[in-house]
DNA sequence: CTCCTTCATAAGTAGACGCTTATATTGAAC
DNA sequence: GTTCAATATAAGCGTCTACTTATGAAGGAG
């Protein structure tokens, strides 16, 4: 039953999974928590009209894109996120942070080095606002 | 020329617009600073086998999604990176963020409103490790 | 074992998307 | 003015993508 899970452990395509708006929808479903792939399903449907097979075939991309984790637990496949696929994205988003960010990120590294002592590894660090900026770009004028 | 520069101040579509390599490679051409279009044509040209109007297309997509700002000079047209795109992402993606990150969070804040003062309103704060996460996510097991 | 539940895969199709060539528009230079 | 340089838009087209229905595979219950 299920597919071999042979994910290649990378995170490809990442930002292609993200461009769909349902898949988007089903990672914020998963925010929360774990769910099983029929919730999502369930869930889904009460606010589009979408068929089970659509859900399996986003989850299967979002799988791929490592931005979610499967278990089988019995007949169930319980879906969770995924850091590995967000951390890419936030890796690849820290490039156009503004220039007074990184002695920032400097501190957060530190701090979160005391925070990983107390045991949670390795997580990822994501903070925005989400207004319009004003002309503060690292291109200056 | 060029149509009248009417965009809706707000941020559709950034992630659609993201989903495409093309578009995030202009994206990371114009991270150092400011490019003209015709700039970015000729870069892109070293590296795939693109025409002018294909780049100019993606431009108008990167637009629309408020993550470049164009600004005529002469016949020229000039690009920048838009915070506000950029912005939209990582607000979506401080939703995943581990629970430990709200009290860091608040750091950051209080040191951002510092520097606000220092002039240099409103950027966005993006941070993140590019290495797959531990099992740290916020549903726990 | 049989039946039901849960989920994935297969096959086919409509529409969206990105590319190309051709053309229009605008500013600068002569 | 005419001409050139820079960029955007228009039209057309192949391809990729997300959806559907139909089916398969596996675990649990009786």
């Amino acid at each position: 039953m299920f597919g071999a899970p042979d994910e290649p452990a990378t995170a490809p395509r990442v930002f292609e999974a993200l461009g769909d708006p349902v898949r988007r929808r089903l990672l914020e479903l998963l925010a929360p928590g774990e769910q099983a792939a029929g919730a999502l399903v369930t869930a889904l449907q009460a606010e589009t009209r979408i068929s089970q097979p659509a859900v399996s075939q986003h989850l299967r991309v979002l799988r791929e894109a490592c931005l979610v984790r499967v278990h089988a637990e019995g007949t169930r496949r319980l879906y969770r996120v995924d850091d590995a696929g967000l951390d890419a994205v936030a890796s690849w988003l820290a490039r156009f942070s503004d220039a007074f960010a990184q002695p920032l990120d400097a501190l957060e590294t530190e701090l979160a080095r005391g925070r990983r002592d107390r045991r949670r590894v390795d997580a990822a660090r994501v903070s925005g606002r989400a207004r319009a900026a004003g002309p503060g770009r690292a291109s200056g004028a």
